[in-house]
DNA sequence: CATTTAACTGAACGCCCGTTCATTTGGAAA
DNA sequence: TTTCCAAATGAACGGGCGTTCAGTTAAATG
């Protein structure tokens, strides 16, 4: 039996996303089969060749998404002000986007290793670009004198490190709300660089 | 042929268990097989089974050993002074333990969810012995009133996963040493604690 | 030299893998 | 009502997987 009802294309292809997402942050992508991604959907393996050309891709497509979102919403951000006021509104944008989605962060932080090349170089030039973002706020802050950052480029890996970890404790639920986390690193990330 | 000169038992050994951190951390538990190790080694698969049970133990007693090392060289380091000279003391240590083992903090950190129930709880308890070390500086810190730290737990989990981030970029003989990189991290350590 | 035995081989076990494709299904279009 | 075709099925392909084990090899032992 096939096509129940209307046309599924558009509900199956989000669905085999969701499931792969979610089968992937959980077991890894080469401990997880296109058999169980099918599964989760609710149909055959064969089935999962009508949204993506292989397994390679279907995981490409989640971690470019994921970039893609990201760099969306950050230019959605528009930061002004000072270099301060720029550094936090980076700091709580960080926070905001990726607390929700704790999936799409693990996968697009561990899986970049079972990248073909040109899909890893593709992934890791909007990693640049998201870093880079935070690299000039740090730059013009210490051209104006408000931040002390010695070497900016260790300064953006080190906050982005810190700031991403989050998602390596935090639980939706959890004893802290997003406020309250925003403001506890917020003010880390301030003193660690400010003069 | 079998056991070209001496008993092999002693060599073979340690060569697949640094051939399986090797392989592991370049391409992930579940992506790489037994035959690979074993072909990395020089022997048939079957022969690895002189040296672990099966291929989780291996995994475990990789990251197990890591987290036994670290944890013996904290003791060894034997921390000493004011709290201030204390987080000094695991800062530069945290580094300069990480910084020659980039395969098995890979390994360790990105491997976790591989690890069987009970073997990732046993490696997770040695982990959370090491987090409480930096957690009890911190609150010793602010009980002195040096450090100004409103949830020493989310800070010790912020601070440890940018020291641990280095290996994210640093690669040996790169353009910074492992004092200058010491340097620039423990300013920043300070200056986030600090009041 | 004869014997023992640790270390290893090589084949086999049943199973799962990613991917392809001829065929079937059933809603939509004519 | 008939036709069409997007969306599935289900079987098959060659291959690799972790693990076991009877048999082989050669260093160590007596």
């Amino acid at each position: 039996m096939a096509r129940k009802q209307g046309s599924h294309s558009d509900i199956t292809g989000p669905r085999v996303r969701d499931a792969a997402l979610r089968l992937i942050a959980r077991h890894g992508y080469a401990a997880v089969s296109m058999r169980q991604i099918a599964a989760e959907v609710g149909i055959q393996a064969g089935a999962l060749y009508n949204y993506t050309p292989d397994k390679q891709t279907l995981l490409f497509d989640l971690m470019q998404g994921h970039m893609a979102d990201l760099l969306a919403a950050l230019k959605t951000a528009d930061l002004q002000g000072d270099s301060l006021a720029r550094l936090e509104g980076f700091t709580r944008f960080h926070i905001r986007f990726h607390l929700p989605r704790p999936d799409q962060v693990f996968v697009s932080y561990m899986e970049l290793r079972n990248l073909s090349d040109e899909n890893f170089a593709a992934v890791e030039a909007m990693r640049r670009e998201y870093e880079d973002a935070l690299e000039s706020i740090l730059r013009a802050g210490e051209a104006e004198g408000v931040f002390a950052v010695p070497d900016p480029r260790i300064t953006t890996m080190a906050l982005i490190a810190m700031l991403t970890g989050i998602s390596n404790w935090y639980r939706a639920g959890g004893r802290l709300e997003s406020d309250k986390i925003e403001a506890i690193y917020w003010d880390m990330v301030r003193r660690a660089v400010t003069v």
